[in-house]
RNA sequence: GGCCCGGUAGUUCAGCUGGUUAGAACGCUAGCCUGUCACGCUAGAGGUCGACGGUUCGAGCCCGUUCCGGGUCGCCA
């Protein structure tokens, strides 16, 4: 193995181009490969920037050359010489006119080979590269990655500095407010059998910084939920977390759509339009079954409920004599695609999400239909029932009857979503933005049997919607938002209550005592008391929205160390069992070996 | 916790209706080769078929259990 002694780096690898012919240059990276050719050898050598080919042959000293020689994949190597015009050019690389003639060469490292190829598109398990992310990162995808993260969250440090907002860090170790998702508990050396919390999210240090006069606060904040992993969820995400004074929500949402269109802008030179699309939260629910609607495509919900209201078919019938609805998406020229196989499996899909059935009308191409309802039906009602639903010749619609609407809605959200992906009618490189507004303040919870937040208890109820706080809950709306993007929720926030009066009857309508507010939350309420001013904010997920900028499935993509989906991490094997003295200074019980 | 998919050389995969010594490509090792760039040619090494149990004359293949990974529902104020 060598040193370094006599040399420095002067460029990277990927950088150097037919204008550096003539120079001399040092350059540091890692072997791609090695080809030998018998009295020539060629090394690819690569760094952060690129790949640049070094030469060594008949002029070349034979110590350096047996060097060459010996060099394996993923060797570290250091590299002097003169930039020269290759005799044989390459077009695919950038650095493919010119190649280095090597004077002096180091192995700085050597390597075993690596137990998957250092490449783009790497088609390896990704368990397997997870083990060994040190070198999964090497990988140019990776590597682009990580550097638009880090260019993104340079962009946003800047946005938000330059209009007026202060980064603030808030703790890490914090108390723990059961509601929500649960806590990542750490247990406390000095005060035993007590329990810090990791902030969900920095929400009411943001609030406080309100109270404190900051006015305007932002942080890129690490956020922990104890919860299970999706593609799009990992225990331990970051969040681009604000908070503003002297606000209303037609403000937050403009500094939130400005931020997102000068991230689009900067980072991938795209025009993001605004003002964003807005949807009420009751829109998005009635035309696309979700509050974080996909709206890069069609499939809007159809409402049949008028037209089947009398019909003898008790499945829709008694649907809507319960309260219910009974609601369809039409799937244009699906004919072929949605056969009654499909259907089948889209049933159960359905059923799994607690719908009774799925009906469907199937119509070909000759204008004839099969609908599996049909002998139920009069024929004025099927008529109705295509005309309203817009069926036309090669087209499937899928209908869903229950008594309770909101499942109507969601089962024909989710269909939408499976339909879409089958039809193949997802455009790739479209970011459809947009804001839900008006959530419903409370929502029924069947376990509890009671009304919770939807949101969180410190949301500002609408104003007009204080007089029915107590009468009517289910109609209380909440000065709420979030932003959509191709139908991943991106951000969420609101206008915050400052009145603590508000605020306790907000709390006893939880069913929260005033003790039990006290305990949880008696910092904020008591900080209230003393000159709160009004705000509101949101966080919005960084994590997620560079995965969609990328264009990347899995959040794993876009964080450097990521968790898999048991929440572990398999390179370093986290979690892992702690010996029996580090619990014993934590005052926990030592479990007995068995 | 439920449901769906997957696990065979270092890697990606094939392996028929259960039947001899489990194959290919890439990678790896060695040799040859003066313009390669996914270099080429020759030879070679490399396997607990995730694990355990069962059925069978016989299991990579069938059955059960389990472990691991992915997706999803629950959950995620």
């Amino acid at each position: 193995m060598d040193n370094m002694t006599g040399l420095k780096r002067t460029d990277y690898c990927g950088e150097l181009r037919s204008s550096d012919i003539g120079r001399d240059v040092t350059v540091a990276g890692w072997v791609q490969r090695q080809r030998d050719l018998g009295a020539l050898i060629f090394i690819d050598l690569r760094d952060r920037s690129g790949i640049v080919q070094l030469a060594f042959g008949e002029e070349t000293d034979k110590e350096i050359f047996d060097k060459a020689f010996a060099a394996r994949s993923e060797f570290v190597l250091m590299a002097k010489g003169v930039v020269r015009e290759r005799s044989s050019k390459n077009k695919d690389i950038p650095t493919g006119d010119i190649e280095i003639e090597v004077n002096d060469l180091r192995v700085l490292s050597k390597s075993e080979t690596p137990p998957f190829e250092i490449v783009e598109n790497c088609q390896t398990a990704e368990l397997t590269r997870l083990k060994y992310r040190y070198l999964d990162l090497r990988r140019p995808d990776l590597q682009k990655n990580i550097l638009m993260r880090h260019k993104i969250a340079k962009i946003t440090r800047d946005y938000f500095d330059e209009n007026g907002f202060i980064e603030i860090e808030t703790p890490i170790l914090i108390k723990s407010t059961p509601e929500g998702a649960r806590d990542y508990l750490v247990p406390s050396r000095i005060h035993k059998g007590k329990f810090y919390a990791l902030p969900q999210s920095p929400q009411l240090y943001k609030q406080l910084s309100m109270v404190a006069g900051f006015d305007r606060y932002m942080q890129i904040a690490r956020c922990f939920r104890d919860e299970d992993l999706r593609a799009d969820r990992q225990p331990e995400f970051t969040q681009i977390d604000l908070e503003m004074s002297f606000v209303d929500m037609e403000d937050v949402l403009a500094i939130g759509e400005g931020y997102i269109q000068r991230v689009f802008k900067d980072a991938l030179d795209v025009d993001i339009q605004l003002p964003l699309p807005r949807l009420t939260y009751k829109e998005a629910m009635e035309r696309y079954g979700s509050d974080k609607p996909d709206t890069r495509y069609g499939l809007e919900i159809t409402d049949l409920t008028d037209a089947v209201r009398s019909s003898e078919f008790v499945v829709f019938s008694g649907a809507i004599q319960g309260g219910g609805s009974v609601r369809c998406i039409n799937a244009k020229g699906a004919y072929s695609v949605l056969t009654r196989k499909e259907i089948d499996k889209l049933t159960e899909a359905a059923k799994g999400i607690g719908a009774k059935g799925l009906a469907y009308i199937r119509m070909a191409e000759d204008g004839t239909y099969n609908a599996s309802f049909s002998k139920f039906m009069t024929e004025d009602e099927m008529k109705a029932i295509l005309e309203k639903s817009g069926a036309e010749a090669g087209d499937v619609v899928l209908i869903v009857a229950d008594s309770k609407n909101s499942l109507v809605l969601s089962v024909l959200g989710a269909l939408r979503q499976t339909v879409a992906a089958k039809l193949d009618i997802i455009p790739a490189g479209k970011y459809n933005l947009l804001w839900i507004t008006e959530f419903p303040f409370f929502d029924w919870d069947e376990e509890l049997g009671q009304f919770v937040a939807m949101h969180h208890p410190f949301t500002a109820p609408m104003d007009e919607c204080l007089d029915y706080l107590e009468t009517d809950k289910a109609k209380v709306r909440a000065k709420a938002y979030d932003m959509v993007l191709n139908g991943i929720e991106l951000c969420s926030g609101s206008i915050r209550i400052t009145n603590p009066e508000l605020q306790s009857r907000i709390f006893s309508l939880l069913g929260l005592s005033d003790e039990e507010a006290h305990n949880k939350f008696g910092y904020l309420l008591d900080a209230f008391k003393y000159g709160a001013p009004p705000h509101g904010g949101m966080g919005l997920g960084l994590d997620r929205l560079i995965m969609q900028m990328l264009g990347c499935e899995s959040l794993r993509d876009v964080i450097a160390y990521p968790k898999v989906q048991n929440a572990s991490e398999p390179m370093t094997d986290c979690p892992a069992e702690v010996d029996n003295i580090q619990l014993g200074d934590l005052g926990i019980a030592v479990t007995e070996s068995e």
